[in-house]
This record gives C-alpha cells, structure tokens and sequence, in this order.
DNA sequence: GTAGGGTTAG
C-alpha cells in the first residue's frame, strides 16, 4: 500500500496541515503519512517538512523527547534538521546541554554543503551553550565558527552571540560584537542594555537606552528591572513613570520588576494599583506575576492578602512557595511559612537554597530553635543543598536570639567555610540584647579585622566601654574609628501617603510639613511621659550629653516618619513605616505606647522584620 | 532564528 510516487500537492497539503495541527495527535497522523509516502527516503529533498514537524512538536506541545526520535533516524541530516533539531533543544531548559553533541555531528559534516551550519544554526546553539553551561569559553569557541562560517554580519547572529556574551558575564566581549555590528536592531540595543544594567552598571545601562534609536516595550522594561535588581528602588518608579509619559504601555514583565520596588519601598497605593491594571489587563495570576504580588504584599505589610492571592494561585512553583514562606517569616509567622513548606515536602517540590534561607528565618523569629536545627540537617541530608554564609547567620541568630551564645559561637567554630561579618555580626546582635560584653567585645573584634571599617562593631565596643566606664579602651575606639574612616549607615524610614513615599532621615528638618511633624512629637512626647515613659538611652553611643541622647533618640526616622503620618491621614487609618535599619529598644517601646496612646495600628518594616503595633502591643511579642 | 520578569540573612 505504500504510495511511492509522492508529488508536490501531496506534499504542500501535509505542510499546511502541520501548520494547522492543534494536537499532537493530528502530528502523529501527519508523521505517519510522510513516512508512507517515504518521504524520510529521499535523501535531504523532504527533510524541510520533518524539521517543521520537530519544531512544532517542541514549540506547540513541549515534545522534545518525540522530537529527538524523528531526528535520530536521519542518518545524514541536512542544515534545515540540524537548525531544527537545534532550535527545538534550545526551547527546553533539560535538553539544551544536549545541543552540544548535535551541533558536534554537524560540524563532522561540516564539508558537506547540504549539511554545512549556515546564520540559523548559531542563534540557538548560542542561547543554550550560554544558558546551561554558563561558560565563557564554549561561546568563544562557537564565535570563531560564527566567523570560519562566514556568518559574523548577520543581526540575529550577532545579538545571539553578544546576549550569549552578556549571560555568561563577559561585558568586554560582548561590547566588542555589539561594537563591532554592522547593522543592529532593537533586540540588540536592548541585549546590551539589559546586559549592563543586569551586571550591575546601571549608569552605562542608561547612556546606550538614551541612544537607542526606537525604544519599545523591552527596552524600557530592560532599563526598569535593572534598576530594580541592582536596589535603585526611586530609580525604577521614575523610569515606570517616564515609560508612561512616553506613551509607551508596559507589559507583565515590566510591572513585575515595578512591583519588586513597591515591595521594597513599601508603596502600597502604587502596588495595589498595578495589581487592579493586571487583573483589567487580563495578565493572569501566572507564576512571575503570583510571586512579585505576594512579595509586594507581604513586604508592605499586608500578609492577609499574600496568603489569598497564594491560595488562590492554580499553579505554584517554588518561587511562589519561597516568597510565601519568607513573607509569613518576616511577620513572625512561623508555624505557618513552615506549614507551606512541609506542603511543599508533601508534593515533592524541590526547595532551593533561597527556600531554606525563609525556613530558617521563619524558626529565628519565633524562637524554634529544635525545628531550626532539624531544617538546617534537612537542607543538605534530604536536599543535598550546601549551606551558604547566610543559612550559617540565620542559624547563628537563631541561637543567639534565644540567649544560648555559647552554643552560637559553638556553631561558628564548627563551621565548614570560614565566617563572615554577617554571622559574626549576627552573634554580636545576640551579645548586645543578652548583655554578654566580654564574649561581645571579642566579636568585634573578630570583624573589625574582617572589615575595619565595620559600624556596627564600632557602636558595640564604644556602648560597651561607656558601660564599663572603660575611658581607655573608649579613647583607643573613638580614635580607630577616626583613622579607619567608617561612615555610619544613617537611618532612614518612608512612609507612603497618598501614593506618594515620603523619606525621612534621623533628625529630619526638610519635610514642608516640618512644623505640624514637630509639633506632633512634641505632643507625643507628653503624652508618653504622662504614661510613665522615661527614654531607654542605652542605645545613643555614650559621648553625647544625657539631654542631647534623649533629644537624638526622639528624632529617631521612624518617629519622625509616624508623626508625619499621624498629621496627615484621617484618624484610624493603619500608619506603615519602612525602615533600612533595625529599630531601637526605645523606639520599639515608645510605638507601642504611641499605638496605645492614639489608637492606630502601626506596621512597621525595619531592616530585619515587621512590627505589628496595636493597643500598646507588638506582634513579635518583643522577641526581636 | 536575536532582546525584557519574581523569592535571599544581618
């Protein structure tokens, strides 16, 4: 029954039906016809048709393993099956590593003419070299077969092998083909943009957007997530805001890096309302979109509504699961972020090095310290995940917050990698709330060696000494402190009001509302001190007078920042304040009277975790 | 056939 005579209706026929196939069943069928017709005989006339059928099969319905098998019975493929076969692996992150031995078998051809690899073969064979090895030397190679091959000037070529550049790190190189390009279009202009702002040189980044001859969507999405990656929080919502004067209409990737700003910015008027311009937009809750939401949400205090949106979300991965664990620890949550993760155990979701960083934080703030060793063993027993320098601090804080320091420098010395300032600064935090000054004085010690200009050892020796009335070793500090040139982090706190952020610094004068803001802490400070408050001083380094400290204490950022808030939002509403650093003893005590005091709840973000205030009371239970 | 996205301790 075969038909061996195939002719050329037969054939268009097939291939506009391929192109139609809406299932895989109707590219079973097709496969069956080519080869009754024989068509896989005909050596190389038909073998078009077969690379069209491996690209949809990979394309449309991810079939790459019935890809392969239909390319593998080709014992001499020609340059469309190989750039099909090539382009097809290049789609799917578990086969990409095998491009490498297709594109081998090509180059043995290489002589061949039907066979030879031509400006289509290279774009794909580069994105999969550079996305699963991420190697420089691969793609070098490949660049000098891009030049024997003669395929150098071609802009698809040249933006793969310049982007290929840019994912394995090389800039210079990458620099160099974009240099060197003899015609560019908008995808390379964006690769090299995208290029520098993701490796951090964001101002450069900008320079060549500003050069780009006609910006589009990726463009501006390229500048705007690299300055969210990079921390330019200010920087990404004005780029979001020049992107709209522009008349240039963002996309979900472009408010998926906005959303990360919100999040750290802790802008909830302006992430709420990107949220409602998705749902009208009809982006869907898909996974990129579900993870930046619930990480806005949870960074602006709004836990409540990260948890619906996470329970609502048909198709999670551990990216949602790590941004949902990490939220639920930052409000102390604990029992509940490590819920998700056993949930996550129970599926057979593999977690990730970052997941474990949330599970251990999720124990650390609510004093789990059992379950917080047996995490730490799970990680590299069950999970074969190494611990990093930030599992080790997470575990130090663990044991430090809990008062058993011993056991924490215990932990350190018996660590694998050597320490850095982050773990040991971890235990000076617990030195400094339990009161251990001597095993205290040694940490800082420890990381003004590892970083001399290192702050927070400066203001835990200088408290130290004043404590103990230690005049010389005070003097020996303040002096090293001078010489080493360390520039303590100043305090900032933002306070979202009308969908404007408002940014304080310790002691802030320049705010227009100045005087209603001062005004408001002086009352406030009555009120306190009617309640019986008296300023917790142990926290202003010693060499300032007694009045002085008790002045610098109350203009503290994040008062200043809730006053702020309290003379400008109607009674009742729920103040949130973001601050960089950890807040202080007195502060902490005099929000939670504030709180009682005016009748508000008040969200606080420091540097490490929220605080919730109400009625005189925070949610960590003043375990921080 | 090339370009843009989310989670990371203290």
């Amino acid at each position: 029954m075969k038909e061996r005579k195939p002719n050329r209706l037969q054939i268009t026929t097939l291939y506009n039906l391929l192109r139609l196939s809406s299932s895989i069943s109707h590219l079973k069928q097709i496969h069956s016809r080519l080869l009754l017709l024989g068509l896989h005989q005909h050596q190389h006339q038909h073998h078009f048709i077969f690379a069209h059928l491996i690209l949809s099969l990979s394309q449309r319905f991810s079939s790459f393993d019935y890809a392969l098998s239909i390319y593998s019975h080709f014992p001499n493929p020609n340059t469309f099956l190989f750039n099909a076969m090539l382009q097809s692996l290049s789609l799917s992150t578990q086969h990409q590593k095998k491009t490498i031995s297709v594109y081998l078998l090509q180059m043995r051809n290489a002589q061949c003419p039907s066979s030879r690899p031509n400006c289509f073969t290279f774009p794909s064979l580069l994105k999969s070299c550079a996305v699963a090895f991420s190697l420089i030397e691969p793609i070098k190679e490949i660049h000098t077969h891009v030049v024997k091959f003669g395929s150098c000037s071609d802009v698809y070529v040249g933006t793969a092998l310049l982007d290929s550049y840019v994912k394995v790190g090389d800039l210079v190189s990458s620099r160099q083909v974009f240099g060197e390009m003899p015609v560019r279009n908008v995808a390379s202009w964006n690769s090299m943009v995208s290029g520098l702002a993701k490796w951090g040189d964001v101002d450069s980044a900008r320079k060549l957007f500003e050069e780009i001859p006609e910006k589009n969507v990726v463009s501006w999405t390229s500048m705007i997530s690299g300055y969210s990656q990079n921390g330019y929080f200010y920087e990404t919502l004005a780029m979001f805001e020049e992107m709209g004067n522009a008349g240039v209409r963002p996309n979900d990737v472009t408010l998926v890096s906005v959303l990360s700003a919100c999040g750290n910015l802790g802008a909830l008027g302006l992430g709420k309302r990107i949220h409602g311009f998705l749902d009208e937009n009809g982006y869907g809750l898909n996974l990129f979109v579900g993870s930046a939401l619930i990480d806005m949400y949870c960074k602006c205090g709004m836990v409540g509504d990260a948890l619906m949106l996470f329970e609502r979300m048909s198709e999670k991965n551990v990216v949602v699961c790590s941004a949902m664990i990490m939220g639920l620890a930052m409000h102390g949550r604990g029992l509940e972020a490590l819920a998700i993760f056993e949930d996550m155990r129970r599926r057979g979701m593999q977690p990730n090095e970052i997941t474990f960083i949330g599970v251990l934080c999720a124990c650390c703030h609510v004093g789990l310290v059992g379950k917080g060793h047996y995490y730490f063993c799970c990680m590299s027993e069950e999970y074969s995940i190494v611990p990093k320098l930030p599992h080790y601090a997470c575990m130090v804080d663990l044991l430090g917050r809990a008062g058993l320091l011993g056991e924490a420098y215990q932990f350190i010395a018996k660590m694998s990698i050597k320490p850095d300032v982050v773990v040991w600064g971890a235990l000076l935090g617990a030195c400094r709330t339990h009161g251990d000054f001597e095993l205290g004085e040694r940490v800082a010690q420890q990381m003004l060696e590892l970083d001399p200009k290192h702050c927070g050892a400066f203001v835990f020796l200088c408290n130290a000494y004043s404590r103990a009335a230690n005049w010389d070793g005070l003097t020996k500090i303040t002096k090293m402190m001078e010489i080493s040139g360390m520039k303590r982090t100043p305090g900032r706190s933002w306070i979202e009001v009308n969908n404007v952020v408002h940014q304080f610094f310790a002691g802030d004068k320049s705010h227009p509302l100045n005087d209603r803001i001062y005004a408001k802490l002086d009352e406030l400070a009555k009120l306190l001190a009617a309640e019986g408050y008296s300023p917790n001083t142990k926290a202003v380094v010693y060499d300032v007078e007694e009045e002085e400290k008790q002045q610098s204490l109350f203009v503290h950022s994040e008062k200043i920042a809730i006053a702020f808030g309290l003379v400008s939002t109607p009674a009742g509403t729920d103040i949130r304040i973001v601050k960089n650093l950890r807040v202080c003893d007195d502060c902490h005590s005099a929000i939670k009277l504030v709180s009682k005091i005016v009748a508000r709840v008040i969200i606080l973000r420091d540097g490490n975790r929220f605080h919730h205030f109400v009625g005189g009371m925070c949610s960590c239970k003043d375990y921080w």
